[in-house]
RNA sequence: GGCGACAUAGCCAAGUGGUAAGGCAUAGGUCUGCAAAACCUUGAUCUCCAGUUCGAAUCUGGAUGUCGCCUCCA
């Protein structure tokens, strides 16, 4: 397959450096609140390349770290009157429960900051050693970037351009304006462990060179993340991990794009800031993943309900045709015929579509309209009258829900039971816009009873006493059934 | 100021050299007691200008617009 190196600008080759085997890490959470849709996104973003690396047959180890110790964590815990470490502990047991109903997969080793102290301290004592990073006396340890010839190769930027605007704070000893903070000394109240240099925490970037170091082997095949950490944070992890190892950190770099609000990335100083939890009060958790994979990866996404409504009726259409698919199924008797040769042709264009649009780069966007192609496809097939009981049929049917089920393991939806997805739907919908449920059970009710009455001047008042609460009703060979208009 | 991305129908969105996937919405039709769903039909020459080419949405240059990074950030 295809996958963008942010490195090299260009979409490359992906093999695994060892035959069979994928190493791939991924940047997650500084655990101090809850998880937005962006983090919803660089999620799903990973979980859906681990997936499908894994439908390749390779075995992948994915780690996916948890910041547990940073400013902002300890800024909160001071504002509570708790501990950095309850603080973090409850925001990773929300960030878990919010990426499971996602459907996104744990990370086979899920690196916690706090856990890999000796680790980090370790690699800064051969990075000190080897003359790329100093101590002051403060007790701060800063990375000492002239001295890492390569810096700035990720993000495209020259280190004169960027020293030129770069400035030191007061308070900072630092040789350089660039020099970043590999050890903070602790500031009164702060958490801290005992180390060569004096009481202190780690700095952010070398949290991941120590985990990523201890929990797989360099190279990585995969480095992933937001954009937003291309500089300076993985530029960061280049200079430290590479200058310590003289190995190369990552051959391939993948980060995905924002999401936006009205063009705009979000972000809490614009007060546009949407939680994981906001979104799932009033929409299920498969129409955010279905929505998010309806863009490719690398490009801004902009949310709103408004394309989530769109998202819900799109998701809707391919769940209506799983269901019919699967009652079509069931039929007890199949008859002898094929299906005709431009329609099996069809089928196996869109099969292979779907593949060759993941192949590229991950195009889970491209690969959706395979699905829907696919979808189409079934629909008229289950609709040709003259194909009704044909044995054809029934091949296809069988194949089209081995092909569902290879969709739903790679992307993460479409693997809901059908009728049970579309009744939650319904229901979602429902309560999304008030309507009364016993109001309109009792009057499907009415309907059934002026219906087998053949009373259908009765039954349409009651269709449209129900359309006027926003409910459309259905007729089924199986009975009638209720949705939101 | 430095670096970078994007600009495709009413909306969303694939497509990186050979005459524009798909979804949502809209309109007409088939089906249905009436409906709904489904199916069929219906719509864009790809921001603008110039260039390369037999041929460009796709390459080059320029213009305009939008956004991101350069400070914590998915």
């Amino acid at each position: 397959m295809q996958l963008y190196n942010t490195m090299t600008r260009r979409k490359e080759i992906f093999e695994p450096r060892i035959p069979g085997k994928v190493g791939m890490y991924a940047c997650g959470i500084t655990a101090y609140d809850l998880c937005h849709i962006g983090h919803a996104r660089s999620a799903v973003v990973f979980d859906v390349l681990t997936r499908y690396l894994r439908s390749k047959g390779w075995k992948v180890t994915f780690v996916r770290n948890f910041t547990d110790v940073d400013d902002k964590i300890i800024a909160r815990a001071n504002r509570e009157g708790k501990s950095s470490s309850e603080i973090a502990e409850t925001y990773i047991a929300a960030f878990h429960e919010d990426m499971d109903r996602l459907n996104v997969c744990r990370a086979d080793v899920e690196p916690r900051a706090t856990e890999y102290i000796p680790a980090m301290q370790d690699l800064i004592r051969r990075l000190v050693e080897a003359g790329h990073a100093y101590a002051v006396a403060s007790g701060d340890v800063y990375f000492r970037v002239r001295s890492f010839p390569g810096y700035g190769k990720l993000s495209g930027r020259d280190v004169d351009d960027l020293r030129s605007g770069a400035r030191i704070a007061i308070g900072e000893e630092k040789e350089d304006p660039l020099d970043f903070a590999l050890w903070k000394a602790a500031k009164p109240g702060e958490p801290f462990w005992e180390s060569p240099w004096g009481k202190g925490r780690p700095g952010w970037h070398l949290e991941c060179s120590a985990m990523s170091e201890k929990t797989l082997d360099l190279p990585l095949d995969i480095h992933g993340g937001g954009q937003d950490l291309i500089f300076p944070h993985h530029e960061n992890e280049i200079a430290q991990s590479e200058a310590c190892t003289g190995r190369e950190l990552a051959r391939f770099w993948v980060h995905n794009g924002f999401v936006q609000i009205n063009s705009e990335k979000m972000s809490k100083s614009l007060g546009n800031f949407k939680t994981i939890r906001d979104i799932l009060e009033q929409r299920q958790p498969e129409t955010l993943r279905f929505f998010l994979l309806g863009k490719h990866y690398r490009s801004p996404i902009d949310f709103s309900f408004e394309s989530m409504d769109d998202a819900e009726r799109a998701l809707k259409r391919v769940y209506e045709c799983l269901r019919d698919a699967e009652e079509a199924s069931r039929r007890e008797r199949w008859k002898p015929g094929a299906v005709p040769a431009d329609m099996a042709d069809e089928f196996e264009a869109l099969e292979k579509g779907f593949f060759e649009a993941m192949d590229d780069d991950l195009n889970t966007a491209g690969a959706l309209g395979h699905v829907f192609g696919m979808v189409r496809l079934m629909n008229r097939v289950l609709e040709e009258k003259a194909l009704r009981g044909k044995e054809g049929v029934k091949i296809l049917l069988t194949r089209f829900h081995t092909l569902a089920e290879q969709w739903a393991a790679i992307l993460g939806v479409f693997g809901s039971d059908p009728a049970a997805f579309l009744e939650e739907l319904r229901d979602t919908r429902a309560l999304r816009s008030g309507v009364d449920r016993d109001k309109v059970l009792s009057l499907l009710a009415e309907r059934a009873q002026a219906r087998a009455a053949r009373d259908f001047a009765r039954a349409d008042a009651a269709r449209d006493e129900l359309a006027a609460l926003g409910v459309a009703v259905r007729d089924t060979p199986s009975g009638a059934f209720w949705d939101i208009a």
